[in-house]
DNA sequence: GCCGTTTTCGGCCCGACTGTTTTCAGTCG
């Protein structure tokens, strides 16, 4: 058994929850940080544990002996006693029940012990009936959100977010390979076409024999449950909570089988119905002629290329592939070019330790240096967010300082990296904005964004984040409609308002890489890309792990059809520097 | 429960907002 980082940290999260439902002091805040801190790591504590044993899970920030023990107990037996001990209490379906927004432990043990809520089909009931209103300290109003976030909840179907995910799909992908005889493996379905949620993965594998790689795929130490295993195609649900299925084909076949079980399907139907006025016939195995009903000739098959080109078509990318006019466009050789994934230079948002951020700016130079980028634009929060440790105009200040050491020490060393400076100031109530203009003007790159008032009317809400556009120092919003895919929906803005304003302004709006926010959605994107609204491409790191989110940010932006030329930071950073206000 | 140092135990991020109360608990970031 294989325990994930993501359920290590679940598991501490728990505890955290469990703690302070009996509001036992620092300790919850103790485990929670742990979780937060095993979430963002990229190794595996699996094998930091196999490879150091406990002292080596004892030097991970945040973990004693406590933690580091209870971690022990989880990697090798599968369990936690001391967690069993405290959810025999308050048997409740946590994961789920504070996934429901303005739901924490406090609240949930309450509705536990008055009226025996475990889990959210209880929560609903109770929240229908009007039972839960009657509780101490609930109300109508607070039902009435209870509903909302259920639904919220609901609408989000299940679906896992892409870049959450995709690890385990990608080991699962490696291990394949190993197989002896597997001479490829892609990882297909909506994931290939980066949509940013999948229902569940798609592995296609060409192979000699298809028997191993079946044997491999269901008895693999993630699989829970197996819902069919046949000769080319099998099918399991791994303990993520995804499900997961493998096809196997033969090298001939290989590019009609991307093709099929890539999708979308409306882009397939499509396809198809242009085949057969062509006089031909596709299905997973290849591109054939036809005689009357008869199959007379493979004509195209082992890659998609071919079988684009000879349906009259050029090659269509995979994150374009949603019958959204992309066939036309093929047919006369018009397809955008979109922007490549290696195409980034610079990273536009950053958060260091001087707020939020859990590493300092020298260690995201190596860091983004490592990635083969040639910049990065320190923007930690501003004073009004208080939590994340904003900095005030004079931390700012010293901040710039601090970099201009940093680029003077790169410069000596003969590196040819630069560190710009920037901000994510928070945009007020009002779209003033958290630090004095003579400050921002000094900056080489201005974020700004909304962290507070949420509720605004759509009216406020657009007014607000218009002024700071036309705030003379503003050059980016980030993140600009401050959805959480899965957890809270986009605030209430007239988008179309906001995009005109940023033509109007030369504002340029954010496509935040996050795996969770994917902020501008394809759709804004595609309208930037339509009315020509510049974009960045950012990671919003917190640490230096998440450098790795741009790609699912690039992903995002080719979803949403944009070119290089419209993306400021794939461009060289002279040119980019010039257009910022 | 962890950390840092005052090297053995005291301090731990905390302000805004919401919905419930009528002075505040719970949640969020």
């Amino acid at each position: 058994m294989r325990i994930t980082n993501a359920e290590i940290a679940q598991l501490l999260s728990e505890i955290a929850e469990y703690l302070e439902m009996d509001d036992v002091p620092f300790k919850p805040r103790a485990y929670q940080k742990v979780a937060d801190v095993i979430e963002s790591l990229d190794e595996e504590i699996v094998e930091i544990y196999k490879k150091g044993g406990l002292k080596a899970i004892g030097a991970i920030p945040g973990v004693g002996i406590s933690i580091a023990k209870t971690i022990e107990e989880y990697v090798t037996t599968g369990r936690v006693a001391y967690h069993e001990e405290l959810k025999k209490k308050i048997p409740v379906d946590l994961r789920s029940l504070t996934a429901v927004e303005g739901l924490g432990p406090k609240k949930i043990k309450k509705l536990y012990k008055q009226i025996g809520i475990k889990n959210l089909q209880d929560l609903e009931v109770a929240a229908t009936s009007g039972k839960l209103a009657e509780v101490e300290g609930f109300g109508v109003k607070s039902a009435e959100n209870i509903l909302k976030g259920i639904e919220f909840l609901k609408t989000s179907g299940g679906r896992l977010i892409l870049g959450d995910t995709f690890p385990a799909i990608a080991h699962i992908k490696e291990e394949l390979e190993k197989i002896k005889g597997v001479e490829r493996v892609d990882i297909v379905g909506s994931a290939r076409r980066k949509r940013e949620t999948v229902g569940d993965f798609d592995l296609l594998v060409i192979a000699k024999d298809s028997q191993p790689v079946m044997d491999f795929f269901v008895q693999m130490d993630e699989v829970v449950h197996v819902y069919a295993q046949g000769e080319t195609k099998s099918s399991v649900r791994i303990r993520s909570g995804v499900d997961v299925d493998i096809r196997v084909v033969s090298k001939e076949s290989y590019g009609a089988a991307l093709l099929y079980f890539t999708g979308s399907k409306a882009h397939n139907v499509t396809l198809r119905q242009l085949a057969i006025k062509k006089g031909l016939k596709l299905n997973e195995y290849g591109l054939y002629r036809m005689k009357g009903n008869k199959e007379e000739k493979m004509v195209a098959g082992d890659t998609e290329e071919g079988i684009y080109n000879m349906l009259g078509m050029t090659y269509i990318e995979p994150e374009m592939r949603e019958d959204m006019g992309e066939v036309d466009l093929a047919q006369n050789h018009r397809l955008p070019t979109l922007i490549e994934y290696d195409a980034i230079r610079g990273d536009l948002q950053i958060q260091t330790n001087w707020s939020d951020g859990s590493n300092t700016i020298e260690e995201y130079v190596d860091a983004a240096m490592q990635m083969g980028l040639e910049y990065i634009v320190i923007t930690d929060h501003t004073k009004r967010l208080t939590v994340a440790n904003g900095l005030d105009e004079q931390r700012l200040l010293e901040q710039m300082k601090a970099i201009d050491a940093v680029n003077a020490k790169l410069k000596k060393e003969g590196k040819r990296f630069a560190v710009l400076k920037g901000s994510e100031v928070d945009i007020l109530k009002d779209g003033s904005l958290d630090i004095a203009d003579e400050v921002l003007r000094q900056l080489d790159v201005v974020g700004a964004s909304v962290h507070s008032y949420f509720n605004l009317s759509r009216e406020l809400q657009t007014k607000r984040i218009i002024a700071a556009m036309e705030n003379p120092n503003v050059d980016i919003i980030f993140h600009p409609t401050g959805r959480v895919i899965n957890r809270r929906p986009a605030y209430d803005v007239d988008m179309d308002a906001i995009i005109d304003a940023a033509k109007r302004t030369k504002t340029i709006l954010e496509i935040n890489a996050f795996p969770d926010r994917l902020d501008l959605k394809e759709e804004y994107v595609r309208k930037c890309v339509q009315k020509g609204v510049l974009l960045s491409i950012d990671t919003d790191a917190h640490s230096i792990n998440h450098l790795q989110f741009l790609v699912w940010g690039i992903g995002q932006a080719r979803r949403g059809w944009a070119e290089q030329s419209n993306i400021v930071n794939a461009w060289p950073v002279e040119k980019m520097k010039k257009m910022l206000k």
